[in-house]
DNA sequence: GACATCCATAACCACAGGTTATCGATACTG
DNA sequence: CAGTATCGATAACCTGTGGTTATGGATGTC
């Protein structure tokens, strides 16, 4: 008998929620789905899985049992994932790096040139992460390394070189009634409302509604995003203002959208990241050595 | 990304076999399918797995790494089948049993019946397996216990408990003429074709055509079966003759088919079976305690 | 030169698996 | 106690996945 991991997780989810609402939200699915999705998992284990009540749905004994050894079914897959993406690295000679939003900024493009000069047969491939969960593909093996700005999720998992830090500003519709000025504080707009990243990325998300320089005060949040086209266009809307690294106004200029400078928040930090262990050697070292000597 | 542990199978076939057509036969779908199958696993894992050929389709680097992960994924499945199996089997009070074809003969019922004294409120619940891979329940947790007859695929990863031997006869169809003799030796039924076990079986196989009382004479195979069913239709229809465990004659009388006696060929031996470790204790220790109690 | 072998492609079909809308049952709540 | 919110199941519907047969093109083989 096969299952699709999909399903394995699904139950996962549903496992730890106890509730198939819930869990569907987080899965991203309608409810009925997940319902079908359990019920052929039930059918095809020929076990039941959930005691089904109007409190949610609770693991039965054999549930318990599928709740103990999924994760290792889970890992194993990625483990092979991992193992098959490694190979086919060094087959096409292709290093995957993730960024987010204008990844290391200006230098981007000489870390790679200097990559290449080590590595000449070998390409770099760029692929944009969102920000709903920036390591995804570090987890996976999808990619290499990443550009990333700090701090983001369970980063203590992971070998961090930072290489630059710039000034972090704020982001409004260009026909907000702040606009006008030149600099704001962050007193000027603790009424106003957020563009923010989604909740399950902690500090990612507090770091940037500035959570610590706010005294307290709760924020209203305007609107959620996760890819840099969201994010401009809820700001262009006017669902809500937004920090940005002072960069932004470079790559991310638009007519319908202002950047003023604001005092009173730190500073925001890029840095390049990989798993613990990965970079020791092979092409990954090199770029790694390549970031290094342009890092400031 | 999520696979189908299906694809992770189908793609361990073809790598073993080295060739669609000839994987896809063995797994029972058409060539156009498997190909897709295994296009869809080259892209969801984004590499390609192999170099096609004229001559097949030969492992690349991606490949050889998914072929030595996949076994890990697949075992770790199994185990957590065999896991939730186990736990419904508590919950349910149900022991499953594989037999094939006639299972212990008349042992089997006061087998059931002695468990039954042990434990009252189980329940024994029999399920036949063919005999193309008579212990796929055992490996999947199915089954808990299985009557087997000696010797099978991969027996010593198993315990096996002796139960009974009894001669073997002759079968054919009641027009054969060999059916006009009451007894026969193997020295007649060289010419004849024979029904078989399928090839992957190994001794199971062998051991049902005689191989080692034929002096190095070569087998015709008159046909492949895996059920007593096709099995018995084959033998009336002619296509060749059988050994058979002279309990046949008594669990699959027909009126079209004949059973002689034969000597010359060793006796049979019926066992029942469980994975090792698992007869410690619990309800499989009790059914193993009846059976052993009327064993010969 | 005819043929066999092997994988890819095309055209087609069924159903798995998703969606929205709704229901029935139960537990809070004012 | 009525009204409402919550939870999972069900119905009706639609789309895309994944299967089938038939066929093609390339390459060895007798």
């Amino acid at each position: 008998m096969d299952v699709d991991t999909r399903l394995l997780r699904s139950f996962a989810t549903v496992a730890e929620e106890g509730n198939l609402t819930r869990a569907a939200e987080r899965l991203y699915l309608s409810q009925p789905a997940l319902t079908k999705q359990i019920r052929q998992l039930e059918s095809q284990l020929g076990a039941v899985l959930f005691e089904r009540s109007k409190h949610g749905m609770a693991l039965t004994g054999p549930g318990e049992a599928l709740a103990a050894a999924a994760p290792a079914v889970l890992a194993s897959w990625d483990t092979a994932r991992r193992a098959v993406r490694a190979a086919d690295a060094e087959a096409s000679r292709v290093l995957r790096v993730s960024f987010l939003a204008s990844a290391a900024n200006e230098k981007t493009q000489p870390i790679i040139a200097a990559f290449r000069e080590r590595r000449p047969d070998w390409r770099v491939e760029l692929r944009q992460a969102g920000w709903g969960d920036p390591v995804a593909g570090l987890v996976s093996g999808d990619v290499d390394a990443g550009f990333m700005r700090l701090p983001f999720p369970r980063q203590d998992e992971y070998e961090v070189l930072p290489l630059l830090t710039e000034p972090r500003c704020i982001a409004m519709a260009a026909n907000h009634p702040l606009a006008q000025r030149e600099s704001l504080t962050m007193a000027d707009l603790l009424d106003e409302p957020f563009i923010a990243a989604p909740a399950a990325t902690g500090a990612f998300r507090d770091h940037w509604i500035a959570a610590d320089a706010r005294g307290g005060r709760p924020v209203r949040i305007g609107a959620v995003t996760e890819h840099p086209d969201d994010w401009l266009t809820a700001i262009a809307n006017g669902d809500g203002i937004a920090l940005a690294p002072a960069s932004a106004a470079r790559y991310y200029a638009r007519p319908d959208i202002a950047y003023r400078d604001i005092s009173g928040v730190a500073p925001s930090e890029v840095a390049l990241v990989w798993p613990k262990g990965a970079g020791a050697s092979g092409p990954l070292a090199d770029f790694i050595a390549a970031a290094a000597a342009l890092a400031d």
